[in-house]
DNA sequence: CCAGACGTTGTT
DNA sequence: GTCTGG
DNA sequence: CCAGACGTTGTT
DNA sequence: GTCTGG
């Protein structure tokens, strides 16, 4: 579902945390899609004291190929936080390397009588926000990228289902004061099942078709920049 | 973005 | 070569 | 048996 | 590693 987002910089991320917290240089987009397998801003429950750039797309520890990492990481943008600890690809990881992954906000298409409208979604305040996510680890001679990390989708909200109105999915959305929690490794499934909930709190509005226009340049200020549209399309 | 398909249908 | 699913 | 998948959900 | 479609 989310794969489109908005990452970051790092003077962003340092908003975020105290100077103990260890912010590495990662590039910052507008706009990136999952299928061009960024480097996103990761914080990961077995280094909860840094947020590095972590490949958009979970690599299995158990890829025996470039091949098969390369057509893996595609499939594993997202998982679905129902199956998280049952689906064969996930749940060797979901007890132990759960991940907060930073974004200003993300993109999803709303459809209307007109056909599709983009809209942006992000937090009221403008911070960046967290979404939970699974990583695994692979190591390979031709493989430079060892870290891998899946976003967790849920049930959509009340903002998310007038948005995304024919899946009704949404990222999971972790507010600060979950955070410690969702990277603790001594918490058992139950516990952390009960955390994927919808989120209710953040905002949106319609944008323009930069996003979507193959001869432009989508990784720019004016891709979240609010447009108005005709009375009718809005909901 | 890019790996994989792209097609039809009686063979072994 | 081009299309398309992920 | 064993090669290939293992997943999620698209607007480019 | 484990599951499954053929």
């Amino acid at each position: 579902m989310p794969f489109d987002i908005a990452t970051p910089s790092a003077p962003e991320l340092k908003t975020l945390f105290s100077s103990n917290v260890r912010i590495h240089d990662i590039p910052s987009y507008f706009h990136v899609n999952a299928y061009n397998h960024p480097d996103i801003p990761v914080m990961t429950s077995a280094n909860p004291d840094e947020v590095k750039g972590v490949m958009w797309g979970l690599v299995p520890h158990s890829a025996r190929s470039v091949g098969e990492a390369l057509s893996t990481r595609k499939k594993t943008l997202n998982a679905a936080a129902e199956t998280l600890f049952s689906a064969e690809l996930f749940r060797n990881y979901a007890p132990h390397n759960r991940c907060l992954i930073f974004v200003n906000g993300f993109f999803e298409w709303r459809k209307g009588e007109n056909g599709k409208t983009p809209y942006y979604i992000y937090s009221p305040d403008h911070k960046p926000f967290a979404l939970g996510g699974v990583y695994a680890s692979w190591d390979h001679p031709d493989w430079a990228r060892p870290y891998g990390c899946s976003i967790i989708t849920t049930e959509a909200d009340r903002l998310m289902t007038e948005i995304n109105n024919t899946k009704f999915r949404m990222p999971l959305v972790l507010p600060q004061d979950k955070w410690s929690q969702w990277l603790d490794t001594s918490q058992h499934p139950e516990q952390i099942m009960e955390l994927m909930l919808p989120f209710e709190g953040l905002t949106a509005h319609p944008i323009s078709s930069i996003i979507s226009d193959r001869e432009m340049d989508s990784n720019v200020p004016e891709v979240q920049q609010e447009i108005i549209l005709p009375p009718d399309d809005w909901f």
